[in-house]
DNA sequence: ACTTAAACGAGACGGTACGTCGCGTCTTAAA
DNA sequence: TTTAAGACGCGACGTACCGTCTCGTTTAAGT
């Protein structure tokens, strides 16, 4: 194993940056995001984000789903009711995060239109809680796709049309029953 | 009742704008859509098109979801089965057609802040299959409210994560049979 | 006579950016000069500068040399040596300038690379003292184009070379007779 | 006398960044002139560049102006005309050259910023033909300065204005008879 | 017929943010 | 200490598109 040509990345800038990101996604949301006030919270400059990140989005999507955040955890009790809830509750507290929430439309519109950024979001979603959550419905006998489908698109939805606040205990006890009716044998 | 005065607004600009507007949609999506392009295809000004809406989300939500649509018709048979299934079916049908797909996702972005705009697509909505479904359900006992989430959550997340083509007569019978028992009593 | 169709442009900020830019070269010089800085002291942005000309060198140049500028008087005596003399001092006074002085070493490297600029600045001066020392002396029956090439190419190289401070009146006087011997039948 | 620790520099990289330089200058100019193109072309890197030259400028300069040029020998006649005519076309020979006229623009923009480079500049020049001149005409008794910036400033402005092909031998008894009665007593 | 008032074509406007280029520096491992 | 290699931080660039404005002209309805 060898050492790569070239100086060495600064990952202090890389953090610096993502930070920054995150912050200014919650203060001004993702529309009135701009690559220069990100670099200059920083501390750094544009071409330091270009050098790491192809676009604002692919910054974005980093800022907002972290591979590194405490995993979600999602227990193996074997009860498919429990479980069911708390992939429930684990894809709630992913989306409706204030970071993801505020980038989640942007991201939307602009992964429409660049599959290198379709690919990186999906690979990112499927190491968190839907991967989990596959995993477990599989082992469970259940095929995992259209609950999968249901459960992140129903959570989506009420984020986009209502905002995170709503999805309280009540929202979740309401949809995993749904869900949990809809895949019974 | 008077008549405005001053002279009349052209109708046929108001359809070649809209017709533009779908066409380019299509053909080079939310994104890369530009007012200029508008103007010039339909062979008119940009400030003909603000003259009429008031900014480019509001231009192209009214392209991609047309009010004068022949209306998506959800026969009414009584059977719960058979309705929940025609209401899936329209629902994509809605969200499906070529002009909405280009459209959704940047709307998804702009309306998360713009708040008038909210207001028209949601207004917009509830005139289409989504307002005919919440009446039929509310009908047949049910409460509607976290159907229609579930049901255009999936419908929406399937057609962004997987592109409209998958969303073909199997994937309604699975959606609509999760749904089905997910709301049986 | 027609008036152009669109919005006509506003002549006070023209004015500003010409005044900005002037200011900023005597400050910073052509080689610090940035079109932000210019934009921003004449309350304004740089695509309002690149609409009116095509390029630093060019606003720069227009800055240097205005055509407005109270025209240098050069007086007709009938004396050669008295009118010459008064062609050098003309001469040294539009190089001198402050803020020609400032851009004229940015203009020479510019319009090497530059033809639209080349022809612009020639132009430019020979509607100057230029062009009123060629018709004086061609009138005096003397082919102007080697003087002129002398008196202002020396006038430049000393510009260059030493800074406009040295260019007295003795530095006048000797160059005054260096051509009038060289030109003498 | 002590030889320098750790690895000597390598003269052949010297010599290929100057040739690659002055290749360069005549092919794209001094404001094209990258200096990533000119380390690629060499073979070698941008550091040996900079651990060589301050500064582009520095690099170019030397390019244009080499010391170790075949020198323009000026024949001392002991004629002043003769000696005189041999100057101006020495000094033409100098900035006419490809490499320095391709150059010469930018450096004019360059020293008026940056002293170092003027006085590197000026010491180059004075080890050239314009030194010769200096002595060989202060020996006849003139004194040299404003000859010296006649004849070079000539040559400069006629070079700037007109490309260097219209110096002819036309151009050089035109000018060297100006001089020539200029300085006579 | 004349006035009023708004829509029209045309196109430039002011301004935000973008993504890129090239400078000169720095870090690394090997020579 | 120089070399090759290449990323670094940074300042500045020129452009794209937004939504607005200013014209002079056209179109109808009201007087």
């Amino acid at each position: 194993m060898t050492t790569a040509p070239g100086r060495p990345r600064d990952r202090r800038i890389d953090r610096a940056l993502l930070d920054a990101t995150a912050e200014l996604l919650v203060e001004v949301g993702y529309a009135d995001l701009t690559m220069d006030a990100v670099a200059e919270r920083a501390g750094t400059t544009k071409p330091a984000i270009y050098r790491r990140w192809r676009s604002k989005a692919h910054l974005a999507h980093e800022a907002a789903f972290p591979t590194d955040a405490e995993r979600v955890q999602v227990p193996d009790t074997g009860d498919l009711a429990t479980d069911l809830r708390a992939m429930v509750r684990a894809c709630v507290d992913v989306f409706a995060h204030p970071v993801a929430r505020a980038a989640v439309p942007g991201l939307i519109a602009e992964f429409a239109a660049d599959p290198t950024l379709h690919a990186a979001l999906v690979g990112r979603l499927a190491d968190g809680p839907l991967g989990t959550a596959r995993d477990r419905l599989a082992r469970a006998g259940i095929e995992p796709d259209a609950v999968i489908e249901a459960m992140a698109g129903t959570t989506l939805l009420a984020l986009l049309f209502r905002g995170g606040d709503d999805l309280d205990d009540a929202w979740i006890d309401r949809t995993t029953t749904l869900l949990l009716k809809g895949i019974a044998p």
